[in-house]
DNA sequence: ACGGAAACCTGCTGGC
DNA sequence: TGCCAGCAGGTTTCCG
């Protein structure tokens, strides 16, 4: 599921569909979903009774609200997690593990209509959970205590591209690796990091402190630019797992360049795209224009 | 500090 | 048609 552009999409439905409004009730199903909620999904539900949403924030690929008891929901969708507002009324979805009823935005011309924040994911990876606010490290403000091992991201202004480069250089492990360590730089997952590494012409074995500072800043650039792409047409989705809050679902799947790609020619050189294991998943790239390191490893 | 694998889930696809 | 292996965008944890 989604990465940086997609828990965006989501973010900016959240602020304006959801913040301002009061949390009437909160329904889970299972014990699954708050399974990261360390007292308990009763404490969970209690706890949010009547608390109001103030805003919608993110980093990375975590998601949070902050709210009126001046704690936050975090939230996370893991793999195939959507979030989505609509009409008490409407069909609960098979994967439904959580409901909000939303109170009535007093600025609204709702008339109203009653809707509810649904939380759906199909895998179960996601969840929630309630926690303090902490002074963030990187930059002045608060985040929630879970995310703060959670480095920025690259769309944010805490985002300090000299100081991932340097730490890249100081750490021997494979480039790829690197960008997908969220307590490096957040918000890279498979798909954006393959896109990244291929617009860079960098393998993804390629060891991170024998590649020049100029190559790690571009290939950090790389994934600035491509995310913001994706953002700009509302997020990648691959078949209807991913949908935004309010339905949509996004299209940039048709502007990927490497990942999925195997076997279908290189769109720089023509050169049919290879797919090689990669951590209990798949990597995606040009063998002519992304060269292997000679040594293996890089780890 | 790092690599690798396993764990957590459901559902879809392709091969036999 | 059915069964089974393999695979899927993430994160955490354990082991070496």
């Amino acid at each position: 599921m989604p990465e940086l552009p997609e828990v965006e999409v989501v973010r900016r439905g959240l602020q304006g569909h959801v913040v301002g409004h009061r949390l009437d009730e909160v329904t889970l199903s299972g014990i699954r979903v708050a399974r990261r909620h360390l007292p308990g999904p009763q404490d969970l539900t209690d706890r949010l009774r009547g608390t109001t949403a103030l805003s919608a924030r993110r980093r990375g690929k975590y998601l949070w609200l902050v709210l009126s008891s001046d704690e936050a929901l975090v939230l996370h969708l893991g793999m195939s997690g959507q979030l989505l507002v609509e009409p008490n009324d409407a069909p609960l979805e098979k994967h439904c593990h959580a409901v909000f009823d939303l109170g009535a935005d007093p600025l609204s011309q709702d008339h109203g209509v009653r809707r509810q924040l649904r939380f759906v994911d199909q895998r179960t990876f996601g969840g929630l959970q309630l926690t303090d606010l902490v002074p963030d490290r990187f930059a002045p403000g608060e985040v929630p205590a879970v995310v703060a091992h959670i480095a920025p991201d690259p769309l944010e202004a805490a985002f300090d591209q000299a100081g991932v480069v340097r730490a890249m250089r100081r750490r021997h492990t494979q480039i790829k690796r690197a960008l997908l360590d969220q307590s490096l730089v957040s918000g890279i997952g498979n798909i954006y990091a393959d896109e990244a590494l291929w617009r860079a012409r960098v393998h993804g074995e390629r060891a991170t402190d024998k590649l020049p500072s100029r190559t790690l800043r571009e290939v950090l650039d790389h994934a600035h630019e491509v995310m913001v792409e994706a953002l700009d047409q509302g997020g990648t989705s691959f078949d209807a797992l991913y949908v935004n809050v309010n339905g949509a679902s996004g299209y940039f799947e048709r502007s990927l360049n490497a990942y999925g790609r195997q076997g279908l020619p290189c769109r720089r050189c023509g050169t049919l795209m290879r797919r090689e294991a990669f951590m209990n998943r798949s990597s995606f790239s040009c063998p002519t224009c992304q060269r292997r390191p000679r040594r293996a490893s890089g780890g």
